[in-house]
DNA sequence: TCACTAAATGAATGCCGTTCATTTATTATC
DNA sequence: GATAATAAATGAACGGCATTCATTTAGTGA
């Protein structure tokens, strides 16, 4: 595997602008995605970037303002892999089903893109907002009040985000240890579901808040 | 406003143990408060906190592996003010909101800590522990079953966190800004949620979810 | 008394994102 | 067609970051 540590490059570029253009933004992204993939969001540096694009670590910033920008490109990408087929194609409930659970499996893999996608503005990120557009019209199709649109996206949103984390957390996030005997309430609780869970407890835990959020929120339809 | 720029001693130490021990856990949890008070956590480096706390850099090792034990010490201090009082002294719904609503807001200055708590055992911080040990016993108390205990606390504590986030965006996230042609539905929604909202925006979309979800794992109540 | 451990200093390390002067090629203008 | 402006690369440098380590000094237990 590739991974990005050693330029593969015979001879080195010399100054001055190439005669076709070694760098777009295309290819920053997937190059990011692959540097990602190999050793997480620890391996995605500007430099490693770089080397993996075979330029120097200043010719990036001739595309892109910062690193942030970087994360960006690569939100905006996974942005595409959500699946918004379902909305205007059956029942509203069926089309948020799809929907959250695609957007939480698309970012718990991207959980260091959490507070990127939370505080970024739309207009930043134009697959994003195409997927806001289906959403929020599916929404509003469904018979959901036009003014509380965009507060129920935003609450199942806030739901997801936090569910992406906690797919990655460790199997034994919740095992009380030593403090088990101070804690007998949790530990039971603890216990109780660890004995008969089949699923992931991420998917028990999401599933149950997702059909919660799809109950309340579908109740608004007039 | 002290901003831990410059050290106020006026003697710099010599080298070796001093008769009195300078350092403590809780005296770095509140110096490190202190510094994300004034600057954020981009002004939560070790550099500032040993600043601030008149000592070398190197001297917080010896109380501390890592800056990641710093954030540890100051998410389990935040957690204690998270109102758990409502359990046990009330009705269940009631107690749900006043421990969502105070826990949503005690880490909405703190964003950058959720992705630590998200992945964090339990057993490294005893006050978090101590939270769950009442949270989950007035679950239980309440009448839901005890293996739908933990998920159900999962599934509202992934909505607090993502919702933590929420509060934290600019007020223009969601301007469609020059793409509102391309994007008429969502771009009436969000005209139609900013013309009739009297609470903040993350309040609404807040509310909205929270209810959604008491009443969603209420029902599990036998 | 003496070894061991705890807690401080201060120097050094390697990595990080970013900036800037410079070089070269393309594009736009007269 | 010359010339100016712009775009896109290199390579050297910067300050800041978390962290490590040798060293010094003081307290502690055998």
């Amino acid at each position: 595997m590739d991974d990005g540590g050693t330029p593969v490059r015979a001879v080195r570029r010399r100054a001055g602008r190439p005669a076709a253009a070694v760098l777009d933004l295309s290819g920053i992204t997937h190059a990011a995605l692959e540097l990602i993939g190999g050793k997480g969001y620890d391996g995605l540096t500007m430099a490693a970037l770089a080397r993996k694009l075979e330029v120097a670590p200043s010719a990036l910033y001739n595309h892109v303002e910062s690193k942030h920008d970087v994360l960006v490109l690569v939100e905006d990408h996974l942005m595409s892999l959500v699946d918004v087929s379902g909305f205007g194609a059956g029942p509203w409930e069926d089309a948020v089903r799809t929907w959250a659970w695609s957007y939480r499996d698309a970012f718990a893999t991207h959980t260091p893109l959490i507070p990127v996608i939370a505080v970024l503005p739309v207009t930043d990120a134009p697959r994003t907002l195409a997927m806001y557009e289906v959403v929020s019209t599916g929404f509003r199709d469904a018979g959901i009040p036009e003014a509380r649109v965009v507060p129920a996206i935003v609450a199942l949103e806030s739901f997801i985000f936090g569910s992406a984390y906690d797919v990655t957390a460790p199997a034994n996030i919740f095992d009380p240890g030593n403090m088990a005997e101070s804690t007998p309430g949790f530990t039971a609780a603890v216990r109780s579901f660890g004995d008969e869970q089949h699923e992931r407890p991420a998917d028990v835990a999401f599933g149950l808040g997702l059909e919660a959020l799809i109950a309340g929120i579908g109740a608004l339809r007039e």
